[in-house]
DNA sequence: CTGAAAGCGCTAACAT
DNA sequence: ATGTTAGCGCTTTCAG
């Protein structure tokens, strides 16, 4: 593998000379300049980031670390529109992405301080992660795509209001005839399903009806987790007529758990989901549900950090909350049977 | 930010002493050990990555390249399955994972070469991609999970073999009574879609059927090509009773737009998918479909490319074949109609 | 058991 | 316009 020595050698210049054609100085003579590109063309050189790195001291690359296994974050379509958000900004901005997923032993500033990467950004953090709490006060550039403690912090996150949607969501239901709702709720680990919640409570206390806790179960991000809190919900007396879930996967594993008991969605009961993740329009019935901008939240937290990184950390911390909003389509409709007794069976 | 001279100066050794105390190396006095530990500790250090990667010239990083945008790659459930067998794989290894997506002006082996990575895992190579043909000769480890030439050549490739699954497929729709059956194929660049039309022809010759020219529809990867597909069928006269997709996307579109059109799956028309992504048995109806192992390819390829790395390019290139078999589910049944007319209808 | 010195490939001052 | 020198943070000889 070629360097820049050799290169230089061969070209009868000096290194600098090398690199100041390589980065494109133009303080070069044109004759030098080319006997340099003929030595780089015949030598095969190739400029290694090694060096450039350890000298400018810039990894020129950011981490974007998930806790969570490989499996459970590929296997939900939500971080793959972060991801995807992430990754074309910092595709235009020349940085690599790392991908780290999985809990270590050491924190995660550990990365920056590795000089792995120049900053973070941290998806899907529970609520008071020791593993992530030294980043609140460090001086490590990172920008989370949620929030981490109950109440403020001086993070720099963007994550989504759910308040908007959900409200949008229960006024829907509500209008359609439905009283009796329930709520399906993600990890309470994670501010995302509380607020969720929050926000269902609220909407619900809005539109001057009880919320029955008995409707309100919580569990994993998952199609197994719906289908089990259908199946328990099932096994008791007064059922709901609607369910809200704090995401997609939960809505289609609640569907197809309902439809396993003969239940149908949306005549017998209605079912909305939370993302609006891309095949949900494609599903049978397509999904009615409330849309976070997953991707937009992944550029914004990169275009963030990246100012970050750059400029270093601001005044006050970047906290934006995107709006949430309800996209209907088929798996809503006016419930079978408004009245008391057994609604869904 | 602490350097290895700090500590050294602080504990008042030589850097080598620190930088052995931090490699674990058993030649050290405890005494020395432990003062070096100390000075490590108050002073915060954490030793640079990139200092390391310079002097051992390993990057300790993988690409892992897929030329698609981010919105492709993560749109695809497949994509997320292969990274999850990688992940998982060079995590072990304490690998960083670079995840480099998109085409560039440069072909793939520069990420190698600049040493940002120490080898590279592509994902979903074009037939012929003149990015990509370099890597063929060249020196770069690399392993392909996908085949680049319709001939022999020799690279490491892990890929699935889809004929056995294809064939199970088709003898399935057979003993329900299809013989009228479409291919629905996915982009004709990728040889994957190719080798399933192969298998798919040469199936329904073993089952003594003629394949009907007009029922084989290539596009995309993608709900909308699913779509797209069935909205021709249905301007056309005759239709199949049952349609095999090159992969699950292509499954759900196909699904979605018979169900607009009032064809019901699978009592009007069966469908069958390929690839077995995690939603498929939630679906309803829940999606019969090809099984190909996303996970082990992702897996088999990080372990061949490590040992690439680590051993140099075997003597003779590794090229592993995973088997596809059917995994039979709610969206084949028997056709409604064997005799001729508008069976789908 | 420990240290001194060299150098990985590159850039940045500071000459010339 | 071009070259010289000094590191960036670390590991590796090779000596003590």
């Amino acid at each position: 593998m070629a360097t820049i020595k050799d290169v230089s050698r061969r070209a009868d210049v000096s290194i600098k000379t090398v690199s100041r054609v390589v980065n494109g100085s133009p303080e070069v003579a044109e004759p030098t300049r080319l006997r340099v590109l003929e030595a780089i063309e015949t030598l095969g050189y190739r400029p290694s980031a090694l060096g450039k790195r350890l000298v400018t001291g810039r990894a020129s690359a950011v981490g974007v670390v998930i806790p969570r296994t490989a499996g459970y974050v590929f296997a939900h379509p939500y971080f793959s529109e972060v991801l995807r958000g992430i990754g074309d900004v910092l595709g235009q901005h020349h940085l690599d992405l790392l991908l780290h997923l999985g809990r270590d032993d050491c924190d995660y500033a550990a990365l920056v301080h590795q000089r792995r990467a120049d900053g973070l950004i941290l998806l899907s953090i529970p609520i008071g992660d020791p593993l992530a709490m030294p980043l609140i006060d460090d001086p490590v550039p990172a920008v989370f795509t949620c929030r981490v403690t109950e109440g403020t912090n001086p993070t720099n996150w963007v994550d989504s209001d759910p308040t908007n949607g959900i409200a949008e969501a229960v006024q829907h239901l509500v209008q359609l005839g439905h009283r009796q709702i329930g709520f399906l709720q993600g990890p309470q680990r994670l501010m995302l399903p509380r607020l969720q919640l929050d926000a269902f409570r609220q909407a619900l206390t809005s539109q001057g009806i009880d919320s029955n806790h008995d409707w309100i179960l919580s569990g994993d991000y998952s199609f197994e987790a719906g289908i089990g809190h259908v199946k328990r919900l099932l096994e008791r007396g007064e059922r709901p007529t609607a369910l809200l879930c704090s995401d997609d996967m939960i809505a289609v594993g609640a569907i197809s758990a309902l439809s396993a008991a003969g239940i149908r969605v949306p005549q017998d009961c209605s079912v909305i989901g939370f993302d609006d993740v891309l095949i949900s329009r494609h599903l049978t019935p397509a999904l009615t549900t409330i849309r976070q901008d997953g991707y937009g939240k992944g550029r914004i937290a990169a275009e963030t950090l990246i100012g970050v990184i750059d400029k270093g950390r601001p005044a006050s911390p970047v906290q934006i909350a995107l709006p949430t909003t309800l996209v209907i389509r088929q798996s809503t409709a006016h419930p079978a049977c408004v009245s008391e007794g057994r609604p869904m069976a």
